[in-house]
DNA sequence: GATTAATGCGGAGGCAGCCTCCGTTTGTCA
DNA sequence: TGACAAACGGAGGCTGCCTCCGCATTAATC
């Protein structure tokens, strides 16, 4: 049938390195909006060959953050502390944004386009999120009426407001927030 | 001293106006990011003269949008229900932000901006919110450890949820989180 | 080591948006 | 009607997005 895919060749796969290594730093530095030619410069290659690479701006995203994202989802809930296990979780995922400036509106996109490459990774952590909440809501005080994209958008939301609030802890207005999640 | 400063041309105040109502219409459908070309093209104007008349992006916001934010800094408690005046102040910040994608990201901004075009208006805004959130605490449900800062940061995250959730009705989330601020 | 074909690279170039600058036009007032 | 300030248009410089194609590099084969 097919032949299997000849591995990259060497330029190619040092290239790609480059780029992610810069990319993440870039990313950090600057935001999720930083200028694609801007990360080719940092790389010292030319723009059309990390358009080779990663052909959309998503592509790049999923390489750079996609392990970071799945990691997210693979939280499970502790025994017997179905709240904590849910608000442990809405911190990592807040911590996550504040690290990455524009993390928040970049998921929330993913989660409703199919077609992005970054898709998979943020429905996974969706899944993870909505297992963790359903438990909370069985085991837990979380009240039966919040619905995930409730939570999800939660999430985002704090992690939005984190991102512009620089050098203050998110910690706060997390808590109080959550608490409107539970029950009287 | 100086001279009292003469009044606009006759074509200039024409192109103003005209600006202005086709930014406005411009930031309805499109969000507060469209671009300032198309607002020139179409008024009919040319770049040049659109920037004459409003030398920033956030300049034009204000000559669009000042009013809309001084209304929203006009509110004043309710003889015997500061918790509703509250919610209610909330309701209408939302309201206005979905009707202008982009609003909630563009107030931070702007009050985060001393030299913005639209910080005067921002600055009123939430000078409202402080006096309905301090009447909220003292004669209704508030918690009293809640923040002006916290509250402002909530209202414009409910208005960023509020522009990513199309259709929906934004009441529910935001009843949820406005517990969150309640006392025990 | 030489040959060759596919793989990958660079960067020019088209497009759009931001913003400035300046020569020309228009409105106003005497 | 003439003169002057005010206002206009739009070219042009800059940056970023993205595509395309001629050329260079690599790796497989002899």
């Amino acid at each position: 049938m097919t032949d299997p895919p000849r591995p990259m060749r060497a330029d190619a796969r040092r290239n790609y390195q480059l780029i992610l290594t810069e990319a993440a730093a870039a990313f950090a530095e600057r935001g999720l909006d930083t200028s694609l030619e801007d990360i080719a410069r940092r790389a010292s290659i030319s723009i059309g060959t990390l358009y080779r690479h990663f052909p959309t701006r998503h592509a790049l995203l999923d390489a750079v953050l996609g392990d970071r994202l799945r990691q997210l989802a693979t939280a499970r809930p502790q025994h017997g502390d179905a709240d904590g296990t849910l608000t442990d979780w809405l911190g990592h995922f807040v911590a996550e944004a504040t690290a990455y400036r524009g993390l928040a509106e970049t998921v929330l996109a993913a989660l409703a386009d199919p077609d992005s490459r970054l898709h998979a990774s943020c429905l996974a952590m969706h899944d993870t999120a909505a297992h963790l909440l359903r438990d909370a809501q069985q085991h837990g005080t979380i009240r039966s009426d919040v619905h995930i994209d409730d939570l999800l958008l939660l999430a985002t939301a704090l992690a939005w407001s984190a991102e512009h609030r620089p050098g203050q802890p998110a910690d706060r207005l997390s808590n109080l927030l959550v608490d409107g999640l539970r029950r009287r």
